[in-house]
DNA sequence: ATCCGTGATCTGTGATCACGAAATAGGTTG
DNA sequence: CAACCTATTTCGTGATCACAGATCACGGAT
């Protein structure tokens, strides 16, 4: 028999592991979290009002993907940022993000160029309005970002790209809310343009590219404000 | 004060969970959990000894890596390797394990260099014994690709290919237990040879395509088996 | 012989308790 | 006022319990 049933999909189980988990992430990209900072398992529990369960469900992923460090003392707590770990996360990021973009150049479909372009034209519009509104414009970067990555098709590595954002995540932050990254808006934007136009052209190495220079004027910027030890 | 004490480093502190994982990992990597493979969590923990909870976390852990999934049933097993999914592995691999031996060959000590001819040496042997042990010779291919992996300095890097060859494991296995990878160490042992030599010259380019090769010889006889579903 | 409901059993998830260690506060002593 | 000691609180870890959903085996109906 063939019906409407077989357009179901199977259901996705969410437990409340998940969605602890997706909340602290959320938190960690958005640069919310500041390195250094502590968090109480029983504390975030309680603000989340579940039982300290599922939070340490998520703890324990997210100590996984290195994006939160347990101390010796047993202490859970966003790790610093020294200047030779941004270097590295900033020379691997080129290398697998750039590659990922690359990837997109060659596989990507009519329908993905076109939210890339939606995105990136949001995005244009959020930095440029009159009301800066910082949070949104870091959204749509990460949005634009991924559409890119993913139109790569290969999940893993959109999945490894995460975990890579989840550790640079609360440095954008400190960048951000001296939130002179005004200042250098305009090199996103130019590089955004260059991306989307090398993947509209098929072109993996104009892509790699642009991506490149967006990652390391980004990088270089943080590094000139001298808040990071090392 | 300038004493000995200086010299000492925060003692790395140990749980259950972490053992847990450890002992997991060392299964999934060497091939003893084949694809398909049902965990159950009371039964690990009472072959380990420990309560459910330390197993508990380790799982969820590999979840996290990808190294292990959870059926909407909620069962979890070791995923099963579909022939896209290894192509996509075997892409992802190339490029970054490629990247990682590059640098390698720029930055390797002689130190380094000296445990890579050492390991090679030694994997060398282990093939051409007359008793195969095929186990051992997975550990010396492992360490040896460690080693120069490690020899990039990025240990970022390093945790990212950690969890590229969980996921790879598990059809490792596959292609051992068919015990006819005889036929490809030949291969390996080129290959081997070849990135050995490139990292000593300082050569990242010939590095990344002697690895590129190893691993694409690897995945291309477990592709012609033929014991992959899709 | 095949299908389907029903019970027992086992599963992961979440909550709660127990314990030792670490951090903190408060008071005392130099 | 600073340094030390102690008592209280808070921390992560591990064990145990409770529960809903899934699996499996058995038995009756078609």
């Amino acid at each position: 028999m063939k019906s409407a049933l077989d357009t179901m999909e199977p259901i996705e189980r969410v437990t409340l592991g998940d969605r602890v988990h997706e909340e602290l992430c959320d938190l960690l990209m958005a640069g919310k979290l500041f390195p250094g900072d502590k968090l109480s398992l029983r504390n975030v529990a309680a603000t989340m009002g579940v039982s300290m369960m599922p939070v340490r469900e998520a703890v324990t992923r997210l100590v996984a993907e290195e994006a939160l460090t347990v101390a010796p003392n047993r202490a859970v707590s966003v790790p610093v940022m020294t200047l030779t770990r941004l270097r590295e996360l900033t020379l691997i990021r080129s290398e697998i993000e750039g590659f990922a973009v690359a990837q997109a150049a060659l596989h990507r479909t009519d329908k993905e160029l076109m939210r890339m372009r939606s995105l990136d034209e949001q995005f244009r519009a959020a930095v440029k309005s009159d009301s800066p509104n910082a949070e949104k414009s870091l959204k749509l970067n990460k949005d634009l970002h991924f559409a890119v990555y993913n139109a790569a098709r290969l999940p893993l590595l959109s999945g490894i790209i995460q975990g890579l954002w989840l550790k640079v995540g609360p440095v954008i932050n400190l960048d951000l809310r001296s939130s002179s990254e005004r200042l250098r808006s305009g090199d996103a934007e130019q590089c955004h343009a260059r991306l989307v136009a090398a993947i509209e052209a098929h072109e993996p190495d104009k892509a790699r590219a642009a991506l490149t220079d967006d990652i390391l004027s980004s990088s270089q910027f943080i590094q000139s404000t001298g808040i990071l030890p090392d």
